[in-house]
DNA sequence: ACCCTTAGTGGACACTGTCCACATTAGCTC
DNA sequence: GAGCTAATGTGGACAGTGTCCACTAAGGGT
């Protein structure tokens, strides 16, 4: 049943974002009144913190998905350099297929917090975006691409650049230009990445 | 009285950010009854909208405030990058010392969407953030410190890296992290935008 | 057989955005 | 000045939301 509520925030939040995961709703889609979501948690914010954990794994399997196609050898400077670029493709792609999961997963309410669920602060065992790009950006040194000493920190700007895109672009101040100017500015973001690592 | 509410939709949105300018709140502080201000209103959207661009022109404003405080001519390539390094400084100490209003900024309704209002397309009359940061830019490059040849769409990376590191240090998922930490992160972005120009 | 925890129900409250009909008032025309 | 018109504010209502409280089954352990 907690599942299920969550499963049914999920939808809701798939479609209209954060704000369209309203308690009431998610119960009637389970098909019970809206005090029973009250047995299983404490708050609406409770509800919407799982979806938002949801909706981040579903990004990070994403990325992994598409990360698992790119092939050559751990410590390939080529291989490493795609496999960088497929990381932000797929943020990008995430954020700009499924609008409502991408706001949710960064929507979680300040009471929940992120904690350390989502691997904000470390890369721990669960696959996570930035756990993902720490894993790149170590190989890219690996491979004699990024300089040892620049790596420090380095997954900071990177990540901001491509979340900002997706910000930007996605319910920004630039949300209503026309798709072949969101493609471009997307790329002019990865290139300026990739141009920033020799 | 229009001014009166946008007024006190800014207040509400300082301290709550969007979801906290509900339209019954800003006419009580004015001193009037909710429906009064649906004689200036089509919606509550309407009034966000406008609290929305109120709060983007602050953004601007202190940025331009910040961006007065830096000497030197123009042209010179130290004046030129301290001139770029303000305006970051200053979009981020925006998005620090007023969480509310920055996230109103880019909050605005899909109905009401940023039109030419902002500037977002084109850095038309009034002074926009978009528009500042162009300006910094192509003063760079009559500055001889970054290449024409790399200068077109260089804005949007550089806007997005500023805006996603904002955004995740604010309320996204690092927000929980160590003050000391977040302004590393802030430095470690605007120094990774510094060294990409050469 | 008892009791006690768990899961769900029913009813209520305060709050929100929004619609409708009404009162007031300012300004204009005759 | 009298009366019409447009603008502005009021009062009351409705649906929808999160949330609290008291209540009712059902199931399991003693």
């Amino acid at each position: 049943m907690r599942a299920g509520l969550i499963a049914a925030g999920v939808e809701l939040a798939r479609s209209g974002g954060p704000e369209a995961v309203v308690l009431r709703e998610a119960t009637r889609i389970v098909g019970v009144v809206p005090n029973a979501a009250y047995r299983h948690f404490a708050d609406r914010d409770e509800l919407l913190a799982e979806v938002c954990t949801a909706a981040m794994n579903e990004l990070a399997d994403r990325m992994t998905a598409d990360l698992t196609r790119i092939r050559g050898k751990r410590g390939n400077p080529d291989a490493a350099r795609r496999r960088l670029g497929a990381i932000g493709s797929a943020y990008l792609r995430f954020a700009q297929e499924e609008p409502g999961l991408f706001a949710t997963a960064f929507a979680v309410p300040r009471r929940h917090s992120y904690a350390d669920r989502d691997g904000a602060t470390d890369g721990s065992i669960r696959s996570t975006p930035l756990g993902l790009l720490r894993a790149a950006l170590d190989e890219l040194v690996e491979a004699g691409v990024l300089d040892p000493q620049r790596r420090d920190g380095i997954e900071y700007p990177i990540w901001s650049a491509v979340h900002g895109t997706a910000e930007l672009t996605g319910q920004g101040p630039l949300r209503d230009a026309p798709d072949a100017e969101l493609r471009r500015i997307e790329a002019l973001t990865l290139t300026f990445i990739s141009n920033s690592l020799t």
